[in-house]
DNA sequence: CGATTCGATCGAATCGATTCGATATTGTCG
DNA sequence: CGACAATATCGAATCGATTCGATCGAATCG
């Protein structure tokens, strides 16, 4: 029977369950972990004694220090952990890598990097013991996070910043697959093509960019995928970055595209996410544009939007497969097997918001 | 410099850096913790002798072991990831108690324990190390990580089930609460008033419920709610079940209500949660009926939905506070400071989504 | 100038387990 | 009946730090 503990007590360890069950210290190790051949009688009187002593199991501190194992996984987001959660794409993907983890027996320790203070998170992760770290998201360059962890020999994954070495990627080819909606556009005979980009920096303001704001790029998903649109319309189309990844950000951008005279605007518009996307349909409603008719609008993701009443065109990425992929990578690389990275296949998916572009 | 680390070799430690430096482990320690009186000179060459060897920093296990203190507050959500970041509210919460811990130095071990296997997640936790653990959701009666971070005992913070000894609460008055969306109605002449309910059970469906359904309830904030739901307007009122917290489930109560002849179908729906009666609403569209002009629809929680062209009537909880009292709660509790429940205030907010009941 | 204090450093104990190699006991086989 | 194997248990080393009390030299004070 397990008795309150006395004020005063300090909390009961193996050896004071081993002392009481007469038995010593490593015996009473060999019951709890299981391994190691006991006596069934031995076995018994060492789990009565930690039932009466209220022993909950041998410290998880102790322990992993011993077997130089934690359990756990750092899962470092590189945003206020608000603006993660609120964008579809990255809790589908966050959402396979716990799934893997959870059955690999890991625990996820969830670390925000906010743009304004990356350096914040490499202390707060300085004082704690992880078994690797993933980057799920599409990952700052040259992040400090990764220089300290690589440090210390952590095993690293990520799904962006295919430059950092020493960490293991899930790749997509951002290029090639914004290039998907932009020859679907094209092809649909479009001529005036713009696009909004996600950010580019940490500190992005909603605002028209040039190639001359590719080269600091700190986001290379953000870049390449400007990298492709380009390559494919020409480095004048104009391209309008939004500040944030989120709807109204979106439809911040759209505004600034699409209000103006119509033999100016453009008539197809290709979006680098479909949670901007949503929000420069929205912006062509409000001024009373048709989306397809007037404008033509793709997404990038491929994720779920039901509030919105059209179909987006977009760049299908399966976000939970690539959270599991990611996770995959983690188990790999944890067993101690060599891990390369893995490319990651995105197809396109052709919706109700895109058309050929209004006569003229 | 930092050497490239020789296959073979194991990382280095303390002693390493102390013995190239040429001074004692206890010494090199004091010049890594800052604490303790160290000479400028010694501690310069400790650092070099760190950066030499590429030592990143103590051992955060090993530190962990011996200071008592890990920098980790375990954050349990009951239920699968995805349906928790799907809640508008749970991540404001999330939110509100992530800003608290990070302020704290804590950093947030996420643990999901889904409806279908409540005991996994023991096994999961028993090998971990947290200082603290937070039950931020609704939380479930006589839950068994409860009860095994109990025995540890390891400082329990909960937003649910203030039955629960030996866990600090934030405690909502749930059944005050819905009554203020109830009287609401009742106020504006409704006679015709039925209820949609959040989940009572794990494995719940979406089902009318009668009083006999209380009392195996597990969910205690929904059971509070729909006790003082039926308190107010009388047990015979008809109330529904949503299986789950998702707009979906919310239309499929919804529809389960309204899908009668007038003449039976009630003039108000009180619904439990916000996600909920977006899905009433949108059922009530989807019948042909306007809201509030034929029913009238009050919500719960007063999250932010901006895809819904209306303004539920509802109880307002702000999540975010609810995540930081949470949080304070933590803090309080790691500090050893004598923690007691707290209690939080809601208040109601009137919408577009009630009006007086049509005429007869 | 001797006594005292302060600052810097060190040695050893400790946190709570796991695990390796050694030992004792029992059982089996030739 | 003696040798050997298998099983159960134990003692001691170890994981990598932190921290308390002791020590030693230099500076301060009366």
């Amino acid at each position: 029977m397990s008795q309150p503990r006395q004020a005063g007590d300090r909390r009961p360890t193996l050896r004071d369950v081993a002392e009481l069950a007469g038995v010593s210290t490593s015996t009473a190790s060999l019951v709890f972990s299981g391994k190691g051949p006991v006596s069934p009688g031995t076995a018994d009187r060492v789990r009565a004694a930690a039932e009466e002593l209220g022993f909950a199991g041998p410290d998880p501190l102790a322990s992993s220090l011993r077997q130089g194992r934690v359990g756990t996984v750092a899962v470092v987001v590189e945003a206020p952990l608000r603006d993660a959660f609120r964008d579809p794409f990255a809790l589908a993907v966050l959402d396979g890598l716990a799934e893997e983890l959870e059955a690999a027996g890991r625990s996820m320790l969830l670390v925000a990097q906010p743009a304004d203070d990356p350096v914040r998170a490499v202390g707060q992760l300085a004082t704690q013991a992880v078994d690797a770290a993933v980057f799920p998201l599409c990952g700052l360059r040259d992040n400090p996070v990764v220089a300290h962890l690589g440090a210390r020999g952590i095993p690293l994954v990520g799904a962006g910043s295919p430059g950092d070495p020493g960490v293991a990627h899930v790749r997509v080819d951002e290029a090639g697959a914004i290039g998907l909606t932009t020859r679907h556009v094209l092809g649909l005979g479009h001529t005036r093509v713009a696009s909004v980009a996600m950010a580019l920096h940490p500190a992005a303001t909603t605002r028209a960019v040039t190639a001359a704001d590719l080269d600091g790029a700190l986001y290379p998903d953000a870049g390449g995928r400007l990298r492709g649109f380009w390559d494919l319309v020409g480095p004048d189309a104009p391209v309008v970055q939004a500040a944030a990844l989120t709807v109204g950000a979106g439809e911040a951008a759209g505004r600034l595209l699409l209000d103006r005279p119509a033999a100016e605007r453009p008539t197809a518009v290709v979006v680098q996410a479909d949670l901007l996307a949503a929000g420069v349909v929205r912006a062509a409603q409000a001024l009373g544009l048709d989306v397809p008719g007037d404008v033509s609008v793709t997404g990038f993701d491929g994720v779920d939007l039901p509030w919105l009443d059209q179909t987006l065109t977009t760049v299908v990425q399966p976000g939970a497969e690539k959270g599991r992929a990611l996770g995959r990578l983690v188990r790999a690389a944890l067993d101690g097997e060599p891990v390369a990275d893995v490319d990651f296949e995105v197809s396109l998916r052709v919706g109700t918001t895109t058309a050929p572009p209004p006569a003229a």
